[in-house]
RNA sequence: GAGGCUGUAGCUCAGUCGGUAGAGCAUCUGCCUUUUAAGCAGGUGGUCGAUGGUUCGAGUCCAUCCAGCCUCACCA
């Protein structure tokens, strides 16, 4: 009851405000006299024949003038008298459009009614002005939406080398988040990015599609989860009257599909992670997972290579792109690093035949402070991560992984004591994550019976015992080459955007309090 | 979770030592039939994030809270 109360009062707010303020209060006005002169400022449809930037494209001076149907936001207006310019922008771009009272008549007085945001389709011949813009002669218009809002005015000017300078730019971050609709109407460059990841996703489906991969969809609810080491968000089934997980990873239900005997399927979807946020951190996020029967990590390297570098250059047209303040070239070969290597190259300490005690005091002679409850595994990850990741700029493959950290990876075949997985590390972070699948269902229980120990000793983040998951296994799984990618991250270094909240249309938010 | 920075008109921002809240754009009125950050003249518009305190007086100083950003911690 409170709460409805609250609302009702957060909604009477919000009412009085839109009557009170003189903005939204004079939109409102317009808005009748449109229609008490049997104006419908909200149409129906509007037959579209032309887009703005091929439209300007297409034009040729010495041609008879063409007629077009075009339709879009007004961004700007400059009324004057008996004729006007306002630009539009449509899907491609923006184009000007010229109105004038005698080829409008009695239409042009509905002119001083539009507003800078409101909708409109516009029909006209294409011509070239005095100051050369190729524009639209409007000889008819329709008001498809009237805006009852003001849209944040970003007024632009070309400056002669042809750089465009912006002015009062919308760029408070808060509200290009919660309003993410107003940052793509007047920010182009917002838009490029959504429509640059689309196209990633796009190319990878294709990439995997043609080679013959199976996409599938696994339980986004699910009663164990696993796959990763993160806490879950939980939730409730009434009907079964049960606790259900969101998925923290697609992992162990497409390997359950490799058993099943398809030899390779991929999912593109939404995992979620009970978890801080930060730039890199979204508590949804979207992962990639490909698993390949019959191979190992080693093919996956060069299968990444590939289609990461293809990826780049179907967006770039390049191999070279810019990340932060580095130019990052990923054309294969990539240089690839065992860990232990890299660890060597970077610190000079060679800890290949070093027990945890070693481990630890190099680690303390580095300079390095150790929760005591590290294991030699973490110790090396803390390594890594303190003194080499964060100077691999260009892409580079890190391989051979402590067995520790791995709980789903196969043992390396060589090597005692690490597993078959590699990393690749781009611009300092990791893009990619993969192994060799462990499909030894005794060897893959003890080392969940090793998480089970962890979780009693109160780490949330272990991994659960999934017994379907290890008879699964037990009827046999063939060898297999596993991945995993995060598209937001991925994205994030194709676009150069340096928040995962520039690559994700509506990230997650506290509510809005006023 | 800790520290730092930020919050002033629809947008982008100034605001000095505590002394009657400012600019540009948007908006309104008038003029203007090839303008383009259109122009010219004149207006309107503010719970200074919220609450409390200090003070004769607070946008400014103090405390608490809210939201955002950054760094760290946690975390892939």
């Amino acid at each position: 009851m409170a709460e409805n109360r609250q609302v009702n009062n957060q909604e009477d707010k919000n009412l009085y405000q839109q009557e009170v303020h003189e903005l939204l209060k004079r939109r409102r006005e317009e808005l009748e006299d449109l229609k008490q002169s049997g104006v419908i400022p909200f149409g129906y449809e509007y037959d579209v024949t032309g887009y703005s930037k091929s439209i300007i494209k297409e034009f040729k001076d010495d041609a008879p003038a063409k007629r077009y149907r075009v339709a879009g936001r007004i961004m700007s207006m400059r009324k004057m008298g008996k004729a006007s310019f306002m630009h539009i922008q449509d899907r491609e771009g923006r184009v000007q459009l010229y109105l004038r009272k005698d080829a409008l008549n009695e239409q042009y007085d509905l002119v001083k009614l539009l507003d800078i945001g409101d909708i409109i389709g516009v029909e006209g011949e294409v011509f070239r002005t005095k100051m050369g813009e190729v524009s639209i002669k409007a000889d008819a218009f329709e008001i498809l939406a009237k805006s009852l809002r003001p849209l944040p005015v970003v007024k632009e000017r070309k400056k002669e080398d042809g750089t465009i300078v912006r002015y009062d730019p919308f760029s408070d971050k808060e509200l290009r988040y919660r309003q993410r609709y107003v940052d793509l109407i007047v920010n182009p460059q917002v838009r490029d990015v959504f429509v640059k990841r689309a196209r990633i996703i796009k190319f990878i489906r294709d990439y995997l599609d043609n080679q013959g991969y199976l996409e599938v969809e696994t339980p986004a609810l699910q009663p164990i989860y696993g796959g990763a080491a993160a806490r879950p968000f939980v939730t409730h089934h009434n009907a079964l009257d049960m606790k259900l997980y969101l998925r923290i990873a697609d992992e162990l239900y497409l390997k359950r599909l490799i058993v099943g005997g398809f030899d390779g399927v991929y999912e593109i979807t939404k995992d979620f992670r009970n978890e801080g946020m930060d730039r890199n951190h979204n508590p949804e996020f979207t992962m990639l997972e490909l698993y390949v029967a019959f191979k190992e990590y080693k093919w996956m390297m060069d299968f990444v290579e590939q289609m990461i570098a293809k990826l780049v250059y179907a967006i770039h047209d390049i191999y070279e792109i810019p990340v932060g303040k580095n130019t990052v070239d990923f054309k294969p070969p990539w240089k690839r690093l065992t860990m232990f290597d890299a660890i060597k190259e970077f610190t000079g300490v060679d800890i290949s035949q070093m027990d945890e005690k070693l481990l630890r005091e190099a680690a303390q002679n580095l300079g390095l402070e150790l929760d005591p409850a590290a294991g030699a595994g973490k110790i090396i990850d803390e390594m890594f991560s303190e003194f080499v990741e964060p100077k691999l700029v260009q892409p580079t493959v890190i391989m051979d992984y402590p067995v520790s950290m791995s709980p789903l990876a196969k043992p390396h075949r060589e090597k005692q004591g690490l597993v078959e997985r590699f990393e690749v590390i781009v611009n300092g972070q990791e893009l990619c994550n993969a192994f060799s699948e462990l499909n030894d269902p005794i060897d893959q229980r003890s080392r969940f019976g090793e998480q089970t120990a962890l979780r009693e000793r109160g780490d949330d983040e272990a991994h659960m015992l999934d017994e379907d998951y290890l008879r699964a296994l037990e009827y046999g799984m063939p060898p297999a080459a596993g991945l995993g990618i995060g598209i937001d991250r991925l994205t994030m270094l194709i676009t150069n955007q340096e928040s995962i909240r520039d690559v994700i249309l509506f990230p997650q938010m506290r509510p809005e309090g006023k």
